[in-house]
DNA sequence: ATAAAAAATGCAAACTTATGCAAAATATTA
DNA sequence: TAATATTTTGCATAAGTTTGCATTTTTTAT
């Protein structure tokens, strides 16, 4: 078999699994493991793949993150904050956690929005108040070092006195049969807090943290009134969360 | 598996739940948690996560206002920030106000400081989270835009339930005459409530605002404990503020 | 203080890779 | 086509990686 016969089988199993072995390479093709490495090494010199110990890996599938200081999935979390924007109104009184979703928003809010804020997050907190019109309210207490989020009883019943018009949560895990999940005690627990303090409660997520689950349970699917994610709420993965009782799907 | 699948499948992970146990991962990728925990110190040596004890969390929220904007006087204010460090001990619960002399005494806190801090400032809370031994409680409240403090009724009357050991002060102006003074209504009410919630209060300020006088009466130069400068308490300056009744000068 | 969990360390086994070399395959040229 | 040069391949050996385990140290929670 010719050397480029071999490069062509090469890539395209990278291209189909994303990664091969060198083991299976070599019986698939029925040549030495020392063979498979010069192919690999080729192939990784001339950029096409991504040579690695034991194997080769897709250079596209590796790593997606450029830079590291990069929010992961910024665009869907970007369009998630533009939908739930459009549920603002003036005046508005809006609860709000923390989490990189909830960041966009909050930096996305338009000008000219009247509204006041409340937050568990000091870094939301201050995003916000950059804003001209928004009003913040920090609910404070222990600063969770993992999420920087108060936490602690005093967060808890000071929600419990607070009622505002909508709250955005993010969430670590939600799926139609386990509703919300986080694995943080402390966090869960203000979450609770905060889907109890407001009249409406909206969940952002991107879609591949749909059907996740988590450790800890927050709400049942039912709870919420909005979920908002960046596909269209009429597309087929979204379904299963739509029907009677179900959150309206934005 | 080769060893960078299980690196993707980690980062993933982390970027979808903001952080991940060792435990969990062990038995997900079925490898000794040796292996897991090799991983995850590869990946942080690589900046692409933050290994924590018992896992590794994401570092994209990890807050950005590190981005050092030029601080008037700096050199001075880190002179003040090392004095007022020594005030510190272990087991202390330190109750501090937002500006930036006090951002300086935040990032200088040495590591091996065991404390609890408590703070109107959200800022400054953030920063002193980042060391491992603190404990930061947040004063909620609403967030005064200009100064970026918790401030109002709520902040007053949560601070009428402390008694700290020290509280920190910055100020705006300061005379032996008029003692301590601020423009901000708010804030002064802040200020007062401050120091009444500590049993001994340190004043930070820079010598060049030494008898400047603003148009709002904090308190009296007899109710402060220490007054922090950069230069040495035995100087000419600082003459006036010492002798009986009157702070400890350092 | 004490016990439990996690991390660091050193080590050996299994496995992968680099290198030089000679044989085999392929390409080049007269 | 035959002779020669070039490239490719497989092998032996040495070197390097990765992994799991045992032991000690550190961290955390009670």
């Amino acid at each position: 078999m010719l050397k480029e016969e071999r490069h062509k089988i090469i890539l395209k199993e990278i291209n189909l699994h994303n990664k091969v072995l060198s083991t299976d390479l070599k019986d698939h093709l029925v040549v030495s493991e020392d063979t498979i490495r010069r192919d690999l090494n080729e192939l990784d010199e001339l950029g096409l793949i991504l040579k690695v110990h034991g194997g080769a890996m897709s250079k596209t599938f590796h790593y997606p993150f450029n830079k590291q200081d990069q929010v992961y999935a910024l665009e869907a979390k970007q369009v998630i904050a533009d939908k739930a924007i459009n549920l603002f109104k003036d005046d508005m009184m809006i609860l709000v956690e923390g989490g990189t979703t909830i960041m966009e928003i909050a930096k996305r809010i338009p000008n000219d929005l009247r509204a006041t804020f409340l937050t568990v997050s000091p870094v939301i907190g201050l995003t916000l108040a950059e804003h001209e019109n928004i009003e913040v309210i920090t609910i404070g207490g222990k600063l969770a070092k993992n999420a920087n989020i108060h936490t602690g009883a005093s967060v808890i019943n000071e929600l419990s006195n607070i009622k505002t018009d909508l709250c955005i949560i993010g969430t670590n895990g939600i799926s139609v049969q386990s509703g919300l999940t986080d694995s943080d005690w402390e966090i869960v627990h203000v979450m609770k807090a905060m889907i109890r303090a407001a009249k409406k409660t909206a969940v952002v997520t991107i879609a591949e943290k749909l059907e996740t689950v988590q450790k800890i349970k927050i709400a049942d699917i039912e709870a919420i009134d909005y979920i908002i994610t960046e596909l269209s709420p009429d597309g087929p993965v979204l379904s299963s969360y739509s029907g009677k009782d179900k959150p309206l799907l934005l």
